[in-house]
RNA sequence: GAAGUAAAUUGAAUAGUCGCGUAUGGCAAAACCGAAAGGUUGCGUAUGAGGAAAGUCCGGGCUCCAUAAGAGCAAUGAUGCUGGAUAACAUCCAGUGAAGGUAACUUCAAGGAAAGUGCAACAGAAAAUAACCGCCUUUUUAGGUAAGGGUGAAAAGGUAAGGUAAGAGCUUACCGCAGAUAUGGUGACAUAUCUGGUCAGUGUAAACCCCAUCUGGAGCAACACCUCGUAAUUCCAAGAAGGUUAAGAUGCUCUUUCGUCUUCUUGGUUUUGGUGGCUUAAGCCUUAUAGUAAUAUAAGGAAUAGAUAAAUGACUAUUCAUGACAGAACCCGGCUUAUAGAUUUACUUUAUUU
């Protein structure tokens, strides 16, 4: 089992949010480009106007740990950024209804097995 | 018991499963990523956010600005009762003064308004060489008068008696104010006595300003090193040779010191990625001694975050109860702001009992 990859270089975000594809959920939008790897690379971004620190790495934490758990019945070969909808409270931003919204995107995008 | 004041502590706990950062290389073995430097991976062990980590408001350390040292002037900004503490401070401690509170106690940007300039809207007769109304005298024109009047943030020391045409520090007493002297105190200042009625000059210096003291700039995205790449031949450093006192190293001047210009040689510089800087620090706790205290000295003790799209999470169970404000980003000392609840100590007022 490998350890979840994450995007790390400002441009490589901005490859995946330029020219990825544009899918929204329900408190998520998601970017996804394929790469020509064998691996899924991730990466979260949430604005500093959205909250304060703590909320934002509540976020974080709880995109991270989903996406952890659905990690393995993946398809692979695929960048992915995931951003929280501004215009949603953060009071939302509970484990089971990332649970259901991140299901529901990847299943659209068709990457889940 | 109730209300309150001050100081301090704490900032949900336990168990299980899965997962993350860092350190260690204890065990295991090779492999993978990369152009290189370098990095990654299994198991185990250890460890992993705060009292404010926040605001970035001060003071320092550290780094660079090629590079320094001294003297003077100016500018900029800051501080502003006194004494002490500290590496330093706008912080802290102990006092003084003023204001508030029955009190415990709290608050204070607390030098100078006769160095100069400015401002004081509206209201009001008048806002600083005061006569509108009123009062008095005179007799119709002038004079005296700050007692009384409304306005305003502020109205020409206050109260009482005498005095007067009516009044007024005009006179006296007390209070206040100013000055001098003495005493006490390191000092801010306090107390006492004497003198002053020409005690004519209101407020504002978080208005300019004056006085005293301090003050170079930028910041870890600082900065150092490694790697890849080699276009323009720019810029920088070192060395050698030649020439020279024009120009430069601080806003200006002076002195010392360095150095400037031209040619040649050598090395480096921009981009990519990586490593270091990166955590033990003028730090914290306890005891003893000195000190009212801040603190100092000595002895002993505990120490274990160091990420870089950035580690603490998810689920389940139980308990109190529905956990407030809130997430390290070079480090340290403060300040300010946010904060549910819980606990401790000392004290004040009041009620009751004895």
């Amino acid at each position: 089992m490998n350890k979840t990859l994450k995007l790390k270089k400002n441009y490589e975000f901005k490859i995946v949010l330029t020219k990825g594809k544009y899918y929204s959920g329900k408190y998520l939008d998601v970017f996804v480009k394929t790469n020509n790897s064998s691996f899924n690379f991730i990466g979260i971004a949430i604005g500093v106007k959205i909250a304060k620190a703590v909320k934002r790495n509540r976020i974080k934490r709880l995109v991270r740990e989903n996406y952890r758990l659905l990690e393995k019945d993946l398809k692979v070969g695929y960048n992915i950024v995931f951003l929280w909808k501004k215009k949603v409270d953060i009071k939302n931003a509970t484990f089971s209804n990332i649970k259901e919204d991140m299901t529901s995107i990847f299943k659209r995008i068709g990457i889940l097995e």
